[in-house]
RNA sequence: GCGCCAAUAGCUCAGCUGGAUAGAGCAACUGCCUUCUAAGCAGUAGGUCAGGGGUUCGAAUCCCUUUUGGCGUGCCA
């Protein structure tokens, strides 16, 4: 674990601390007193590397000027054999602190012994997590929005797995329920008009319009002519089910694989009834009391636990509703599969299942610990095309879908482009991203990594191989340009700390165009061919760290780092 | 009606466990390749942080409120 920005803070408290102490010995500071301010990092650079609040947190407490207990503080302060070559008071009263030459080279030197596993930390402890995430219907190919949640959940995955975690990724089918009942007749109807005429059959109320319903009903038709015609209806659906469910669902793990998502788990819904799970589930709020009866319906009483409303769990035709099957499921996450934590990635659509389930969660017989299920909600996708607002859906069969869009603009852009900040609305342009060759800030990053990897080549043919950090000069790195860098690439285990706490792994995106901006200009300001030895080895090691940073972090959101473009 | 999410530059967005002068990219304009990848860099210009109140040394950030937009509020999933 290599943290260079968090020990130089927990240097800082330390020094304070101390200061503090001396100050109140000689009689400047009051006695006995601790003061609270925290470590930050200022804005602009020249407030310092580190900036402590402490003077200004402490004023009220000490009643002193700020300004005051900052110098008072710094006169009793001893930077020797620190990260820090100098601090100053500043402004209102900050403390701020310059990086010596010792840390930076010590930046250097972590990224070399950890390599690509820089940036890796242990807030996880190993703990057992669950991401679910897509979790799409299989009636149909999966859209636009579903190719946000697959880069969120797969990029918080990955995240939470540098963070410590044991991270298991799982795609739930819904492959019961009304929603393939429905499936099935959208298929049937398109199977009878293409035996015996468009007009010959009535296509169900809110069925799937989509092409590829027709395609399925073609492919039935293509293999097995018209032995369904003159089936039961009944039997009818069931067979296209049988047929249409593992096509689609063997088709988004195709199309999730090209989008480099794969999942430790396929879990079926359809295997929770099947093995008595939900009716189980069913009976044991029953047998305690948490349900009633009405209108020949099995109710749960979700207001009792918190909720704004009640939820049916067994419909009066005796089949049990796909909350009834998500408590099971959640039951067999917590309670059958043991699960420390349990994240669930969701559209916005979707938000309001999730508030009723927080509540049925806190239903002590179910064994679900609500402080333990968490819910990522993305915002809707807004497709724009030519400035005007597409609608999509999937009922209708007018949606993008994920394969198109990734023979559009390919699996790195879209990775890269769909890692936004999930609680926001991310508007998608259709047209913009055809032309998002050059200007999507993901060629800006790989093309940073090109860079690199092109110059250590050439650097390589004129005998400049990589030098050990060790081996480095003390003071190597003199320009801010240098530093600038450098200090980002400190930044890393605090970005995954983050990203990991918050459920946000766009951090990283923002990070790695930061690092890779830095780079870019480090790059223009100095040159490293033909320069005196010693600067050739540090900037080489430089430049070495930020491909090794950059490509470790492209990794982790799913995306190439091409070694030439 | 009630609930959840949002509102920051012309556009797309950062910044939100309160800190110093609110930042980037795109679009516009001006420069930089006889030497390491110009998919790059440097610079100019662009703001009532939706409106109003409050909390305090200090608010884009926290609280209240109004407005606007998205979503939800099924014996669908």
């Amino acid at each position: 674990m290599f943290n260079l920005v968090d020990s130089a803070k927990k240097q800082i408290d330390a020094l304070i601390a101390d200061a503090v102490q001396k100050a109140a010995e000689r009689g400047l500071l009051p006695a006995h007193v601790s003061l609270p301010g925290v470590v930050e990092i200022p804005r602009d650079s020249a407030n310092g590397d580190l900036a402590a609040t402490h003077a200004l947190a402490g004023a009220k407490a000490l009643k002193m000027p700020p300004r005051k207990i900052a110098e008072a503080i710094i006169e009793n302060i001893s930077l020797e054999g620190t990260y820090f070559s100098r601090c100053e008071a500043a402004g209102p009263g900050f403390i701020n602190f310059f990086y010596s030459g010792k840390w930076y080279a010590d930046v250097l030197a972590a990224i070399e012994s950890a390599g690509e596993d820089y940036g890796r930390v242990d807030i996880g402890k190993g703990q057992r997590v669950m991401v679910e995430f897509v979790s799409a219907n299989p009636t149909g190919p999966m859209t636009i929005g579903n190719a946000r949640g697959g880069v969120l959940g797969d990029a918080l995955a990955s995240v939470l797995e540098k963070a410590g975690y044991n991270v298991h990724r799982e795609f739930y089918i819904n492959d019961a329920g009304n929603q393939v009942e429905l499936f099935g007749r959208s298929i049937e109807a398109r199977y009878m008009q293409l035996c015996l005429g468009e007009d010959a059959f009535e296509f169900p109320d809110n069925g799937y319009h989509g092409d590829d319903i027709r395609e399925l009903a073609k492919k039935i038709y293509e293999k097995e002519g018209t032995k369904y015609v003159d089936m039961p209806s009944e039997e009818r659906v069931k067979a296209f089910i049988d047929f249409g469910l593992p096509h689609n669902i063997a088709l988004m793990k195709e199309h999730l694989e090209r989008y480099r998502i794969h999942y430790d788990m396929w879990f079926s819904e359809k295997t929770l009834h099947d093995s008595g799970a939900v009716e189980e589930t069913v009976r044991l709020l029953a047998e305690n009391g948490y349900t009633y009866e009405k209108d020949g319906a099995i109710w749960l009483k979700n207001t009792e636990l918190g909720a704004d409303k009640d939820e049916v769990l067994r419909r009066s035709n005796g089949e049990y509703t796909y909350y009834a099957a998500d408590i099971a499921y959640h039951r067999n996450k917590f309670v059958t599969r043991k699960f420390d934590r349990v994240i669930d990635v969701l559209g916005a659509d979707h938000h309001g299942h999730m508030i009723r389930f927080k509540a049925t969660a806190t239903c002590p017989v179910l064994g679900i610990d609500p402080d333990r299920l968490d819910f990522v909600i993305m915002q809707m996708v807004r497709l724009v095309r030519d400035g005007e607002v597409v609608k999509v859906s999937k009922r209708t069969g007018k949606a993008l879908t994920l394969n198109d869009l990734l023979d559009e603009i390919g699996v790195d852009a879209c990775r890269f482009f769909f890692n936004a900040k999930p609680d926001t609305h991310l508007e998608f342009d259709l047209g913009l991203a055809v032309r998002q060759d050059s200007e999507n800030p993901v060629y800006y990053v790989q093309y940073a990594h090109a860079r690199i990897c092109s110059l250590i080549a050439t650097l390589a043919a004129e005998g400049h191989a990589v030098p050990k950090a060790a081996d480095l000069i003390p003071e190597a790195f003199q320009t801010d340009a240098e530093r600038d860098v450098i200090r980002q690439l400190a930044l890393l285990p605090e970005e995954i700390i983050l990203a990991a706490r918050d459920y946000d792994p766009s951090r990283i995106n923002r990070y790695v165009i930061e690092l890779a901006a830095r780079f870019h200009r480090f790059y223009n300001a100095c040159r490293i061919k033909g320069e005196a030895d010693d600067v050739v080895a540090a900037r080489l090691k430089l430049a070495d760290c930020v491909r090794i940073v950059i490509k470790s972090c492209l990794s982790l959101i799913g995306v190439s780092a091409p070694e030439k473009m």
